[in-house]
DNA sequence: CTGAAAGCGCTAACAC
DNA sequence: GTGTTAGCGCTTTCAG
């Protein structure tokens, strides 16, 4: 069996409690048996029982985090600043994909209620209504949508949005089409948003490479010389159909994205595209949880994008 | 207050441990109790506390996986079967990247090791020793490692490579260069087994684009007409940076890769390279963590790999 | 087949 | 400052 606060109490010459208190309060207990206590838990290698310690305290230390889809490598990116902030606090984290079902989603968030002290959730595609059930369920930190009452922290789709229309009129076009994503999807309605209607959207489509695939084709029967893809990986689809029919980027036609994924960088031509701050909003997310365990009130926060110029797009007349 | 057995106990009109048993042992009570005490549970919406479970059983009901490298689509692959295996299970999974860094995924390890009944390790860059030492702490299993006396499950990397060579061969290539990647990595040694000898390495570069990137730049200088990236996503650097040089693939160099990771079918040209079934890897890694927790001894899987062809090689005398 | 009772390891009153 | 004690919610002997 393991080390138990009893054989380190009993061998620092202490009560149980006070070596409690040593390690979880440690300014109620003297100094001087505090240091002992310590070192006895140091030379037995004593861990405190999580079950026994969250079976009396109601808190895990754990948290959740349910992502969309694991193969977009935006949400790889969430997930590693929702890790490094949560394990600065000793936290750990348990993690699911919906695979894009939104039903999958409601019911891994109630699954994983009962075991951690709240979870974020990304980009979900349920109802208000569902989010602010689940939200009754556990403390719950929203990324990239905002339901009433509900914390979240949004990437600024509308800005990049603009951002990347701005980049493209400077480039003489005007003649552009938006690929859009999933018409639940909060973040498609905010680069809607952004458009303004300066320009006309295609779709919804898969926000996936097949999608882009789909998307390029319909894209090219509108004559538009800029196509802006709702997502990077949409438009390494919209890439790699152009690249097939032998359509010049960005020589005929000119692509963006949305997220600025590693991949973006690494395809051929590498894509203009819009940053956004995944890894930060996985931290800030982890912030506002620990905010609400707290009990602070609901916060929605929102981090700014930035476009990212590379070779995807280019002047019209070139 | 949430809804403790008692509560279901009182209202099903039976005693705690008939309640206990209807849940756990159905075997153990009498069909038309369970039954009441079933419909006691789902109206009261009873979700017995896995703390004070755990507390009793010492087992959590978790389990844990750390991959290395959570941008390298490899992993969310392996962590998709893992997490599909587990949820058919009722087990919940703890998840750790290590950033690629050996000191942390020990440490992160012994974390976890407090928290879940087994962890799955991926890739490894450990020595024996200090995985031993892990698997001695909790119940383990390996990905694309051995280690004696230590479950694991291994995609067949040696076959892979035997695969790529003989295929390169049928095309005429005579000159081919591996290029290798971290010398701690199992894979690598395997794959350089299947090498035979029948190539010359370079290297070690760090498995990703960048290290790609440098990869390329070597290879150039020793003539050969067809490259053997460790991965995929270091054969993308590869790829890229031979585009940057206005050199055609395959036209004048082939170029292969090693892992199937999504974006190898969407680059361009799209990439020969060799498929691992990692979702498969996996649910068998779930399968061996759950065979040890029943006392089963330590075990080895090995899964196949295939060759998928695709764009980047080309018969030399094209 | 079912019930009573004894803890699992820990924290949090409550005393001193 | 420190010790004593009563449980947290559950499983599991042990009786019946």
């Amino acid at each position: 069996m393991a080390v138990t606060i009893r054989d380190v109490a009993r061998q620092a010459q202490v009560s149980v409690s006070t070596v409690s208190r040593a390690l979880s309060a440690p300014g109620l207990v003297k100094e001087t048996t505090r240091q002992r206590v310590l070192d006895v838990v140091a030379g037995l290698g004593y861990q405190p029982n999580r079950a026994a310690r969250s079976l009396i305290t109601g808190r895990t230390g754990n948290l959740g985090i349910v992502v969309p889809d694991l193969e977009n490598p935006f949400y790889p990116a969430v997930l590693r600043g929702v890790q490094t902030r949560a394990g600065e606090a000793g936290t750990s984290v348990f993690f699911c994909d919906s695979r894009e079902g939104p039903e999958t989603e409601a019911e891994l968030v109630r699954t994983m209620a009962a075991q951690v002290d709240g979870v974020v959730l990304c980009s979900p595609l349920q109802s208000d209504e569902v989010i602010a059930e689940l939200a009754d369920l556990t403390p719950l930190v929203l990324i990239n949508r905002t339901v009433p009452g509900v914390s979240s922290v949004l990437m600024d789709s509308g800005s990049g949005m603009d951002q990347i229309i701005t980049h493209l009129e400077s480039l003489g076009h005007k003649d552009y089409v938006y690929l859009g994503g999933p018409a639940t999807a909060w973040s498609h309605q905010r680069r809607l948003q952004g458009l303004r209607d300066r320009a006309p959207m295609l779709g919804p489509f898969e926000p996936n490479f097949t999608g882009g695939l789909t998307a390029a084709q319909e894209a090219l029967k509108t004559g538009a010389t800029a196509f802006i893809a709702y997502n990077d990986l949409m438009a390494l689809g919209v890439l790699s159909h152009l690249a097939e029919q032998n359509i010049k980027v960005p020589a005929q036609i000119s692509v963006t994205g949305f997220d600025n994924i590693i991949y973006a960088a690494m395809c051929s031509p590498a894509l203009t595209t819009v940053a956004m701050p995944t890894e930060e909003a996985g931290k800030v997310a982890v912030d506002l949880l620990a905010a609400r365990l707290e009990g602070a009130p609901p916060e929605s926060r929102e981090l700014p994008t930035k476009l990212v110029i590379r070779a995807s797009t280019r002047n019209i007349r070139c």
